[in-house]
Parts: C-alpha cells; structure tokens; sequence
DNA sequence: TCTTTCTTGTGAAATTTTTCTCAAGTTCAT
DNA sequence: ATGAACTTGAGAAAAATTTCACAAGAAAGA
C-alpha cells in the first residue's frame, strides 16, 4: 500500500494527472487486478476507459490510511538508530512527528538531537502526557525494550512500534509492530544462495 | 522466520534445550500448526513426544536460510541511516558484514565511519571487485538510488536492499529488496485510526 | 509390559489472497 | 451518431496460506 502513495507522488510531482492502474501496476511491480481491487475497496474512484486522477486517488489513499492528518510520536533510545529517526526528514514530511526522545543514559539526558533535547526516560509519564502522542518507536536495545513499552503504556500511548530485536508484552489494547533490518538481510541471504 | 531465530536465540541463552511448538508458537505470536509446517518443510527436526531441541534446530534453521556463513556488504550513501547501519552491532553479529562504504558527496569522503573509511562511490566497482562483494545497501537519497544501483550491477552484485523510497530498475538476474520505515508508521496510523 | 500423557508430522479443510475474465462505461476519430 | 479502442469494477476461478484434526512415535509411571 504504501508503495502506491510513493508511486502516485512521484506522478504528481511530474504533473501526471491521469493513470490506468496497467500502468501503475507496471511501476509498483505488482498485478494491474491487485491494485483495481485495493482501490476500489474505497470507493469508486476510477473512470472506466480513463483510469485514475493521480491527486485524488492520492487524497483518497491517504484519507483511507489515516495519513492525511498529523500524528505524534515520541521516541526511547537514542542510539545509532533512534538519532537516524530523529534526522530522518521523510518522517514529519508524511505527517509523523518526533515530539520529544528520552534515553536512560546519564551522558546522553540533556544532549540535544535534531532539534530534540534528550530527556530521561522516567519522566516519559509525566512529559507525554502534556502532548497527546498517538505513536510511541521503540530504538532501545532488546534489554530495555520491554521498560520502555511500559512507560508507554502509562503514558497512554496506544501504538507502538518496537525496533528492538525482541518480543514485547503489552495490554490487548496497544497495538505494537516489530521491525528489524536483519530480517531483510536474511531474506536476501536465503534469496542468493537458492538461485 | 527471522522471527523463529530470536526467540530461539534467546531460549539458548537462557540454557533451555528443548521446547514443544506450542510454547514456541506462544513466544512468536503465531499458530503452532504454522511452526510444525515451517520447521517440518527442512526436515525433521522435531522429537514426538518431546519437542524441538533449542540448539539443533536453530542450526539446521541457520543453514536452510544460508546465514551460516559471512556474507559481505557494502553500503553506498552515507546519511543518517547509513551511518546507524555501519554502526549497528548487529549486522555483523548475523554474519552480514559492510566492508565498504561509498558516497559522492567530496565532504564526507575521506571520512571514517564505525571503521570504514567513506570511498567514492565512481570508484565502487574497481573496489568492491577486489572482494567478493555479495549484498548492496542503498542508503541514498531516492534520486541516486538507480545510479547506485547501477554501479552495483557493474561490480557484478547480484543482491540489492534499498533503503530509499523510490523504485529501481535492474537486470534480471538481480534481486532486490525494499524497506521504508514510513510503511510501518502509516500500517500503524491506520490501525490506530480504525480501532 | 501396559497405559496414560505428550507432541510431532501431515493430509484434509477452511480461509485468504491473487489472478482471470468480461460486461459496462468513457473517449475520440470519423 | 457510430464504431473502435480503452479501462474500470466485480464476480468467478485459481492459487497460496493458515488452521484443524488425528494417526503415530516417545516418555514415564505403575
């Protein structure tokens, strides 16, 4: 799905105004019936014989995904990977914004990154919930996940993405998403040695 | 899969030797049936009656995804995110090594990152065919992301992971793997958006 | 040895996802 | 107008994935 927004965006941005989904198949490297199917579970919105209005179809998509607003994210574990979050300018330019980053180490509290002063993670209760954070990204290492988890949950946060390399538990009403980096490398390792 | 390595991993830590699929299934969030599927399809490594010993398993699990080897990488665009993948401890853990890192950029080259020393990225080919040169990073803005893709494919890389947001274009006997961190943000605000 | 309790491996069933196919709607040249 | 060329939306078919259900092997106590 989300190779489709990055696809009709690269259109928009050549002033393209209408695709058949053949065509948008083609470039998103998928079946031109998938994509007919995704979109049209929406709503109608293309035109038979035309195809489809890049810039709706993209505002619709984005609606539809619930990326047509802002969402506020907090950060735990400001590490190699949580400072390439925090720099990452993709990330508030779709809509997701790093609001604050808090890490345990007493050498890093008070160093400031992209913009963000690094604050301990105890005080996460106590400075998200002055803002209302909607997403909370995990960049701890895997020991440490699990306690940053919690202070999410009492901080209220409801979804939480976990770059840890390791299983956390939360209450059935926190949805949590695990990403890790190793497994696409592992993927492309099993790809290359059964050619 | 990469999942089933983890939990796995961290069982051998803790000195468990074997375990029943559905104490695993628990552990990995999925169903156990799946698990006897997934573990039968390299064999049978699983004891009736008893279950799955730890360490024989994730060996025989280790050498069906070929990760019981070195594979070397190496990395062209050192921004933010490929300065945290040269610095992950992880990768080499697992046996992906980065042994080079290119850029364009006549500031950073000279530069050393995590042990490496930033290279241009013209003068990947004459480098990375000195050694066998397995998987390639990209890790570049999206508009130089087919340009170093192309001098991959000219040192003869066959395996590709592209970090930049943008699709690529290359020979079929080249395998390629996409990962945008923005994909998990947005499966999440629109998970979270319709609860 | 026999019985009870576990647990795997696997064929069958159920479910989900993907692809095929085509009627129906749109555009454009004539 | 009319016909030819396109293209969507959606039902049907096909393929892939997931789950169920249970025979058969293993362990342990009586």
């Amino acid at each position: 799905m989300g190779v489709y927004i990055q696809v009709l965006e690269d259109l928009q941005s050549q002033q393209q105004q209408v695709i058949p989904s053949e065509k948008l198949a083609e470039k998103c490297e998928v079946n031109s019936s998938q994509i007919r199917k995704d979109l049209a579970y929406f709503g109608e919105f293309g035109v038979r014989g035309v195809g489809y209005y890049v810039t709706d179809l993209l505002q619709a998509i984005k609606h539809f995904l619930g990326i047509d607003r802002n969402w506020n994210c907090i950060l735990v574990g400001v590490g190699n990977l949580g400072r390439a979050l925090l720099r990452h300018r993709q990330l508030p330019q779709k809509g997701f914004q790093i609001r604050m980053a808090f890490d345990c180490d007493p050498f890093k509290i008070g160093e400031h990154v992209a913009g963000h002063e690094v604050v301990c993670t105890r005080r996460l209760k106590e400075k998200a919930q002055l803002m209302q954070i909607d997403i909370g990204l995990i960049t701890t290492p895997p020991e440490r996940a699990q306690r940053a988890a919690n202070h999410m949950m009492q901080a209220g946060i409801k979804g939480i993405i976990n770059f840890a390399p390791t299983r956390i538990h939360v209450s059935s009403d926190v949805t949590v998403d695990y990403v890790d980096f190793s497994n696409h490398l592992i993927s492309m390792a099993f790809r290359l040695s059964h050619p």
